[in-house]
DNA sequence: ATGAAAGCGCTAACAT
DNA sequence: ATGTTAGCGCTTTCAT
């Protein structure tokens, strides 16, 4: 790769030029009192004239601060991990830090080669969504950092940042057996992510609290994806029982995915199949009918895994979980009124 | 913002370590040939034990090569720049670069900052969505740099990669013709963004080549949002005389955005009123009528302006257009055929 | 209020 | 095959 030709002026061709010594120059850069204003003056015109910029990398070797911050998400692509990416950024940006982004692909192995590449950049510090595998051990992660996403209770040394994925289930249980649906059927991610384990954790402690056996929940894997999900709804549609059929699934992806498969069925949505999702990504609103979802704030995620980093527990693994929304669309049946119901 | 405390080893600890020189790891790490087994095998093991990482502010400051790459992109909450992200991060990593990822907002003054940033920095090079601005002189950027989306060919002197609008427009064009429709109405970005002109001259130059008085299309500012697509769709709506509406939306969101308004004034699409979108986002697939859309590759867009960018054009300012494709998932009726026909 | 000197961790040029 | 030396551009003491 080509670098630019034209040798960027330094720090020095600025004291030169200005008849000061470099330390001038870096005071007055670093607006410091102790320099006469007509020195100020003088070493401001001539940054300007030779358009100086400082060298990051000189300034983070000396400081030892690089001003970059570092993120590692699954998939930049999905949508609800580029929203918790645009609040990492927005607060970095106001702090003048910027963000170094990695998409581990949720594979162990690229996450090591990025978190290694971050720890070479030797970033200021590092919001990570952790991928499970037993190996990773974030103790001894060696760059100040903030855990994202469900999976990060699993790392309980480590600060993280996370959905209230409990009361986010509450609120989504509440309101499918207020409407009547008595046994949803759930569509869940892989076994081998961590998200799993927790939301499924949440699903029964909520059902031993409402005297539900949770062993009636029936559940398929969708591997979060949205063909996932339709070929989880397929199954779930086949083994149904004659009356409504009830779906929470755990992302919207795959309950948008369970949705196209109920119209390629020829069933309809609400009336004949309701559907619950999990996130709150924009694309649910598009749906007809519309997602009803339960919301994570999830740009609010990202903002806030920054505060955190830059607020410097002392080391303290503060655990912050922000509360979800219930964001009614019309996906999901009111069984006890009688517009609603079926036929 | 607190550092790690425990003091990383440098190439100095290596050495000693390992009973050599500095110059020596260098040779191993850099995987030098003139360098002699035992030594090599006996470096290599230090390295391990001391869990050594280079430092990569020092090798760039030294080297003149950051590893890291630039992007200054609209919004990366915007599916079409997240697509885009994800194409550059992968290419990236596959040469073991990282990526610096900045949100303009589509606002020139924080693109000049977010520029700046990456200057400061010393990235190896930029793949930029350049913003409009009378100001903005990317010739004297002071980085290699590759510009990407609708708005780069503003800038001849820049290499860039894009879509060819021409192409995507007649494809789109070609479809709705063909289908009888007769005069679509547009709703555009702003005036404010460079697209827009881009987009109607495209337009205006199918016409002309059709024998169609451009002058007869209507259109609306949309604003490149949901809500603003909407909005335009109700004013068109207004105005419509007796008979089937087309739409021609400058982008997905916007497109979504109308079929909202058109469902919410009571009309059916694509019965009374037909939608094309322009981007081929994700969300398009999941409403419902499915939205036909002229689909750009984001994700090539990411991966060839990175390929651009590494490939080192020798400062010809290449420019790469790459071809739409049109998905047809039911937002335009065929008016030629009597079982799409109104009523 | 200003400057001189040291040194961050590394690579490249030049020894040997 | 290995070592020595000289910086890269800056910040940070410590002087004055």
């Amino acid at each position: 790769l080509a670098l630019g030709n034209k040798r960027k002026p330094t720090i020095i061709d600025v004291a030169r030029s200005a008849g000061v010594s470099k330390t001038t120059v870096a005071r007055v850069l670093a607006r410091a009192e102790n320099v006469s204003e007509a020195t100020r003056e003088q070493v401001l015109q001539v940054v300007r004239r030779l358009d100086y910029e400082p060298n990051a990398l000189a300034v983070g070797m000396r400081s030892g601060r690089t001003g970059m911050l570092g993120l590692v998400v699954p998939d930049i692509a999905n949508p609800f991990w580029a929203e918790v990416t645009r609040g990492a950024q927005d607060l970095a940006s106001a702090h003048d830090l910027s963000v170094l982004v990695f998409s581990s692909n949720w594979d162990p192995r690229v996450q090591e080669r990025h978190l290694t590449s971050l720890r070479q950049a030797r970033v200021d510090g590092a919001v990570i969504n952790p991928v499970a595998d037993e190996q990773t051990d974030f103790t001894r992660l060696d760059m100040p950092h903030v855990l994202v996403g469900s999976s990060a209770g699993r790392f309980p040394a480590s600060p993280s940042v996370g959905t209230d994925i409990e009361q986010g289930v509450r609120l989504g249980l509440d309101f499918l057996f207020e409407r009547g649906h008595t046994a949803p059927a759930l569509i869940l991610g892989p076994a081998s992510r961590l998200a799993r384990e927790r939301l499924l954790r949440a699903v029964w402690g909520y059902c031993r609290e409402h005297g539900i056996d949770p062993s009636a929940l029936n559940a398929e894997d969708g591997g979060y994806t949205v063909d996932g999900g339709a070929q989880a709804m397929t199954r779930l549609l086949k083994q149904r029982h004659e009356g409504h059929l009830c779906v929470f699934a755990a992302n919207d992806l795959m309950a948008l995915g369970a949705l196209t498969a109920v119209r390629e069925t020829g069933l309809r949505c609400p009336q004949d199949v309701s559907i619950l999702g999990f996130d709150g990504i924009a694309a649910g609103g598009f749906a007809w009918p519309g997602l009803t979802t339960i919301e994570k704030p999830a740009r609010e995620i990202g903002t806030r895994a920054v505060v955190q980093l830059l607020s410097d527990p002392g080391h303290i693994p503060a655990r912050t979980y922000l509360r979800c929304q219930l964001i009614e669309r019309g996906s999901v049946a009111d069984l006890n009124s009688s517009l609603n119901r079926r036929n």
